[in-house]
DNA sequence: TTATTACAGAACTCTTTGTTCAATAAAATT
DNA sequence: AATTTTATTGAACAAAGAGTTCTGTAATAA
């Protein structure tokens, strides 16, 4: 990729994701966008459809990352699917997002972000269902899995919204603890 | 109120419903609303400030009526919120959502509905709030009680959603049952 | 060095928003 | 029934944003 491609891509992504840190995705228009970053109109519109695919592409990026992450941090001979205890999948979701990463919990904080939480329930379901055979009691075994699939991906989602709205004062261990008593 | 206000007002919430089942909040324009319900440019904007604010009182016309209705059903003697079960309080919010308002079921279905689900949660914390004690076993008490109503909400709307996104098949009872058991 | 590719910036069309105003019709008041 | 008040109409209007097109220029690749 040319670095001329590279750069400008980067700014608009800055200059976007300061915007929301700010204000409602609905709210933020390609003018402003283009005027923090310090680009071209028609430049945008190289890159970038729409306001919707900046966001769209955005939010894969940003998962990209975050899952990468997870990946390093974790055991590199297996994968971050297979762990053994599911605290530990969820444990190291949690601490990730408190470590870095204000673009996504600016994501969680703002009004306007189902599309980004579309996407963030999206790659939840595969982790979820990975681990929903630990979770199967007795108890639970008369639920349809999707609807546990959806309300433990519901919950996790809920869970950081509450923690995030709240100021993040509890650590990511009591948070684990909280998200694990509740499911 | 002015017959001819409340035949506008009707209007322009019918047309408004109709296209909130059709595309997403922020696809529709004032155009089309006001093509729809057949009224003046002006006359909407008599009502209305902006097309949020119409959202915003749609919202709350759908709340009352949806908790004027549970009262009704309920016994009349008691609050709904005095009720000896926690079931029964979820059965006839279920049972409501079955009934009627295909309205209520659009929001739950479209994709840009923050600020109703908004309105919905804000509701809905002052009757989890009074039901709390009822859930609160050894296991919960460690748990900050805002953290708890904040679960027992998004349980709730997850539990809808995937109730109306997978058609309803499911009857209220099942659905009640459903969501005791994940919490 | 040459050819390719990306960017700047301006001008432009189109859509939507929200406002204004005079004319008209319905409702309330006397 | 006559008069006053109020709601609606419809058109025209300005302002803002979206998305496109074009030419000249600078950076990159061959």
């Amino acid at each position: 990729m040319d670095r001329r491609q590279r750069k400008t891509r980067e700014a608009i992504f800055k200059a976007f994701t300061e915007l929301l840190s700010q204000k409602d995705f609905s709210q933020i228009t390609v003018g402003e966008i283009i005027e923090r970053a310090d680009i071209g109109r028609a430049t945008f519109y190289a890159h970038f459809e729409t306001k919707d695919f900046l966001l769209k592409e955005l939010c894969e990026e940003l998962f990209c990352h975050l899952f990468d992450s997870m990946h390093k941090e974790n055991n590199h001979h297996r994968h971050i699917f297979d762990c053994d205890a599911p605290s530990s999948v969820f444990l190291h979701l949690f601490q990730h997002l408190m470590k870095n990463d204000n673009n996504i919990l600016g994501l969680f904080s703002c009004r306007n972000n189902e599309l980004f939480l579309g996407y963030f329930k999206e790659s939840l379901v595969q982790l979820v269902q990975n681990q929903i055979d630990l979770f199967d009691s007795e108890k639970n075994k008369k639920l349809p899995e999707s609807f546990l699939v959806n309300h433990i991906v519901a919950t996790l989602v809920g869970t950081i919204r509450w923690w995030v709205d709240n100021g993040m004062k509890e650590s990511p261990e009591t948070i684990t603890e909280y998200f694990l008593a509740v499911i």
